[in-house]
RNA sequence: GGGCGAUUGGUGUAGUCUGGAUAUCAUGCUGGCCUUCUAAGCCGGUGACACGGGUUCGAAUCCUGUAUCGCCUACCA
C-alpha cells in the first residue's frame, strides 16, 4: 500500500535512524504484510538482528512501541515475531479514499513527458489477422493508452507488412485475377485464399515464378504501373485490417501506419552511416556488422547481424536500424517501444546493440523489446497461418460478440435491439481481450475457444458485470453518481474497509503496470478490486440501508468503485457497459 | 553443440527482479445462499511450488546440477 508506506515514511525514518539504521536498509524491509490479518505493512526485523547483536522480537517491539503513538491516527503498530506490522486506521483509510472521490484522475499523477514510440500490430498485406495478431495489437493498444493517461507523447507505429519479395507474386496473381475482381476477392476479407493461390502458382508454374521475379525487379525500381497494382493490394488489405480494428476497438487509424515500404529509401543510408561509423565489414560478400554480445552461430563462430546481402539487397534488421534513426532523429523519441514476441529477442538484442555501437542511439534513449509469448495449438506447436486450417481473428471476435448477445438474452431479456447488440459488441470483446491481457505477457499460452470465450471467474465480463451493478443501484435510487461526491465515507463492516483498501492502491498499480509494460498487473488488481466490491454487494445493502450517512457514505464507495472499474478497464482498452 | 527462456493444486494462473509469517486467484469437484440494489454473483470444503545439492536465522524466490519442454543459432520477415 504505497499512499500507507509514504505516509508512515518520516516516522519510521526518525525511529529507526535512532536506531542507527540506514534508510536504504529499511525501506529495502518494508513491504505489504504477507498475511492479511497482520496489517497492510510490515518490517521483517531479522536482518537487523546482526548489525544489532539483539533478537528480532526484540527489536521489533521496541521499533513498535516507539512507533506507535507517533503514527495514532495514521495507523496501528503491532509486533509479531520480528514484524512490525502497520494496519492502517479507519479514519485514516476513510480520508484518503475521500480525497479520491473528487478526483476525476482517481489519484492517478501526470508525469513529466517523455517521447515514445510504440511499435505494434504490423499485420502482413495480403494476409490474414490470425489469432497470433491479437496479442501485439491488444497489448499495445493498453500501452499506449496508459502512457497517454500518464501524461506522455505516444507515437503509435504500425509497421506493416508490406514490402519484400513475396509482392512479386502477389501483384502477378492480381493480374491474373484481373484487378476488379482480385479488389472483390480481397474485400471479402479472405485473404488467405489470395495468398495461397498465389503461393500455389509460385510453387508449380515456372512462368508465373519468372514473372514474379521480373515484378519484384520493376517495384524495387519504383515502376509507375507495379507501384499502382502494389497499392491496391496495400490499400484493400488495410481497409480490412480497419475493419479488424474497428471490432476491436483500437486505437489504430491511417495516420498510424508506417510499413516497411516507408524506410525503404533509408536503407543505403544505414548502409553509409555503419560504414561512417566504421562498424560495417565484409563476410562473405555481405555487409555485416559484429555486435559485441559474443553471438555464436551453430558452428561456434561469431555471428553478425546482416545488413546488406550478398545480391545487394536489405534484411529485416536494416529496416530495424532505419526505424531506431527515424523515431529518434525524426520523432525525437526518448522511448522505443516494440510490442513484438518473445521468437525475436535474439534479434532485437544484436540490433539494439548495433544502435547504440553505431551511435545511432544514446546514453538517453530506452529501447525496450516488450516481448509476449505465442499462441500455441493443442498439441503444444506455435500457430502458424502457412500450415492447417487456422483461426481467422474476425471469426474469434464474431463468436464471442454472438455468445455475449446469447448470454444477455438469457440473463437479461429486457435488453433488446440496437442497445443489446452494442453491450454483446462491449462484453464479447472485452472477454476476448482480457484473456489476452490477464496472463504474464511472456507466458505462452494454449490456443482454447473457452478460454478465450468464458464469461465467469477472472473474465472481463465479471469486472463488467461489477460496474453494471453499481449502475443499476444508482438507477434505481434515483440518485445523480456525482451528488455522491462530498459524501463522508466510513467504512464500518470489513468488507467496506477491505473495498476501501483497495480503491487507494489503484495509482500505484496503475505505475507498477506501466513501469513494466505488464498489463496483467492492472487486470489482476482490477479483479481483486470487482472481486471485493461483490462481497460488499452482498452484505451491505446500499439503497435499504438503515440510515442516511450509511447508505451515503455506501454510494460514495459504489461511485469510486465504478470510476475505478471503468478508467482501469478503459486504460486496458476494454468498454465498461452501464447495463448487461 | 552453444545461447535464451519456461516448469506452481485435476486444469489455468499470480507471486520470482528486490528472500520473510499460514503460497494468490480462477476453474473443476463438493456443501450451502435468489419474497430486498442484476445468481455473468456470494459464503464454506477440497487440492500445488519438476527433481537433487548449496547459500541463509529464513528459499517458490538467490547460486548450482539434472530432467522435460519451447525459442534462437548469417544472407526469410
Amino acid at each position: 500500500m504505497r499512499v500507507l508506506a509514504d505516509a508512515v515514511g518520516p516516522a519510521l525514518e526518525e525511529v529507526l535512524s535512532g536506531m542507527g539504521i540506514a534508510d536504504e536498509v529499511w525501506t529495502g524491509l518494508l513491504g505489504p504484510a504477507t498475511v492479511e490479518e497482520h496489517g497492510d505493512l510490515a518490517l521483517p526485523c531479522h536482518r537487523l538482528a546482526g548489525t544489532l547483536h539483539r533478537q528480532p522480537n526484540d527489536i521489533a517491539d521496541d521499533i513498535a512501541a516507539a512507533l506507535g503513538p507517533m503514527l495514532s491516527g495514521t495507523a496501528g503498530v503491532s509486533a509479531v515475531s520480528g514484524f512490525v506490522n502497520m494496519r492502517a486506521d479507519p479514519s485514516w483509510l476513510a480520508a484518503q479514499v475521500m480525497a479520491l472521490l473528487p478526483d476525476d484522475r482517481l489519484g492517478i499523477a501526470v508525469e513529466q513527458a517523455r517521447t515514445v514510440a510504440v511499435d505494434y500490430s504490423a499485420p502482413n498485406v495480403a494476409k490474414e489477422m490470425h489469432v497470433g495478431h491479437l496479442r501485439s495489437t491488444v497489448i499495445g493498444d493498453a500501452i499506449v493508452r496508459m502512457l497517454g493517461h500518464k501524461g506522455h507523447t505516444v507515437y503509435r507505429e504500425n509497421h506493416v507488412g508490406d514490402w519484400g519479395t513475396p509482392f512479386g507474386m502477389l501483384i502477378e496473381h492480381l493480374l491474373d485475377l484481373g484487378e476488379a475482381n482480385a479488389a472483390e476477392e480481397l474485400s471479402v476479407g479472405d485473404l488467405d485464399a489470395f495468398y495461397k493461390q498465389a503461393r500455389a502458382k509460385f510453387n508449380s508454374d515456372e512462368a508465373f515464378v519468372a514473372r514474379s521475379r521480373n515484378r519484384v525487379v520493376l517495384l524495387q525500381g519504383g515502376d509507375e504501373e507495379t507501384l499502382r497494382l502494389w497499392r491496391i493490394l496495400v490499400d484493400e488489405s488495410m481497409r480490412y485490417f480497419n475493419e479488424v480494428y474497428g471490432m476491436l476497438g483500437v486505437l489504430l487509424t491511417d495516420d498510424d501506419i508506417m510499413g516497411e515500404s516507408n524506410y525503404h529509401h533509408l536503407l543505403p543510408v544505414v548502409v553509409e552511416r555503419l560504414q561512417a561509423s566504421g562498424v560495417l565489414e565484409d563476410s562473405e560478400g555481405a555487409k555485416v556488422v559484429y555486435p559485441p554480445g559474443g553471438w555464436l552461430n551453430r558452428e561456434g563462430e561469431p555471428m553478425p547481424v546482416i545488413i546488406e546481402k550478398a545480391d545487394g539487397g536489405y534484411n529485416y534488421a536494416t529496416t530495424d536500424l532505419a526505424c531506431i534513426i527515424d523515431r529518434v532523429e525524426r520523432l525525437d523519441c526518448d522511448d522505443l517501444l516494440y510490442v513484438v514476441g518473445s521468437p525475436q529477442i535474439q534479434h532485437f538484442e544484436m540490433v539494439f546493440q548495433v544502435a547504440e555501437q553505431a551511435g545511432f542511439m544514446g546514453e538517453a534513449h530506452n529501447a525496450v523489446h516488450v516481448n509476449f509469448g505465442s499462441v500455441l495449438d493443442s498439441d503444444g506447436k506455435i500457430l502458424k497461418s502457412r500450415e492447417g486450417e487456422v483461426i481467422k481473428l474476425v471469426d474469434l471476435l464474431r463468436e464471442a460478440t454472438s455468445r455475449a448477445e446469447q448470454a444477455i438474452a438469457e440473463k437479461n431479456p429486457e435488453l433488446q435491439g440496437a442497445q443489446r447488440e452494442a453491450v454483446a459488441r462491449m462484453i464479447g470483446i472485452g472477454a476476448v481481450k482480457y484473456a489476452d491481457l490477464s496472463t504474464e505477457r511472456s507466458k505462452d499460452y494454449v490456443f482454447e475457444w473457452d478460454r478465450m470465450l468464458a464469461f465467469e471467474g477472472n473474465t472481463g465480463p465479471y469486472l463488467q458485470y461489477a460496474h453494471a451493478r453499481i449502475c443499476s443501484i444508482f438507477r434505481r435510487s434515483g440518485i445523480e453518481r456525482s451528488s455522491a461526491r462530498d459524501a463522508s465515507i466510513t467504512p464500518a463492516q470489513p468488507e467496506e474497509a477491505l473495498l476501501a483498501r483497495r480503491l487507494v492502491n489503484f495509482a500505484a498499480v496503475t505505475d507498477a503496470t506501466l513501469a513494466s509494460y505488464s498489463p496483467h498487473t492492472l487486470c489482476t488488481y482490477l479483479h481483486s478490486l470487482a472481486s471485493s466490491f461483490a462481497s460488499f454487494y452482498e452484505v451491505c445493502p446500499v439503497i435499504a440501508a438503515g440510515d442516511d450517512a450509511t447508505r451515503d457514505s455506501r454510494l460514495a464507495l459504489c461511485d469510486l468503485t465504478a470510476r475505478t472499474i471503468s478508467t482501469g478497464l478503459g486504460l486496458l482498452g476494454i468498454e465498461s457497459p452501464e447495463q448487461m
